[in-house]
DNA sequence: CTAATAATAGGAATTATTACTGTTTAACAT
DNA sequence: ATGTTAAACAGTAATAATTCCTATTATTAG
């Protein structure tokens, strides 16, 4: 993959936030710097970024979302105000249960709890 | 909510198969018994089934999924064959951590493992 | 520096879904 | 049975997110 100015760009967007923007958030906050960027531009370079292991992308009901942590990480996703919370949660037991009773080999896990998050009490 | 027949059969479809059909899929369906009913008409009841609780409405990446199993479950996605598997996996521990930890008070959790099923061996 | 080709901008196309509109039909009262 | 009313419909247009296409530009190997 060879350099370019707009990847770079869009590689630092994703990597400056923790709110995992959608593609047309990313779009915005590239324009400022190169205003006729094309929305093309963005969807690709996320894939190819997303490919070579730089970022994820998560779906969020029907909307793709990027995120720049690839640690294996949880959701938690509130209802009340609509954040997505990034946590790590323990799943060495979801992992062995289903290889023992299902016979699946499981390579990755996604788990989201939805619910009320600490700032609505 | 007053009966129609197009929305009884929309949802017999979903309750005869384990698929976790797409709406296109029931729609090619119910249009051998009514042959002109419309994808607008598919769509508007199934979200009406979704709100009365017949069925629930699943997100696999981009694209939604029906599915007539309303008890809590969780899905194996088999990443080579596609298929998405219902399973009931234990999550009060899930549950009891981020209350702990994250103040955070769940009322819905979603797992997904994804993987390779035991048709391929 | 130059040639080869990956990446781009801009716009058209596609896909999934929702909204609109005039017509039909279920439900219920006369 | 017939009339009335609103929910549901078919058909189609509109929207939103994403991908594809093409002529042009920019990176990089030689």
């Amino acid at each position: 993959m060879r350099y370019s100015h707009q990847r770079e760009l869009i590689k630092q967007v994703v990597y400056s936030t923790n709110s995992h923007p959608t593609a047309d958030w990313i779009y915005d906050q590239v324009k400022s710097s190169v205003p006729n960027i094309s929305l093309g531009t963005v969807y690709r370079n996320l894939k190819q970024l997303n490919n070579e292991g730089y970022i994820r992308t998560i779906y969020d009901g029907t909307i793709a979302r990027y995120d720049w942590n690839m640690d294996s990480h949880d959701h938690l996703k509130c209802n009340t105000c609509g954040d997505l919370i990034d946590v790590q949660l323990p799943n060495d037991d979801l992992k062995k249960t289903v290889k023992r009773k299902f016979d699946f080999k499981v390579s990755n896990v996604e788990i989201t709890l939805i619910g009320k998050c600490n700032k609505h009490n």
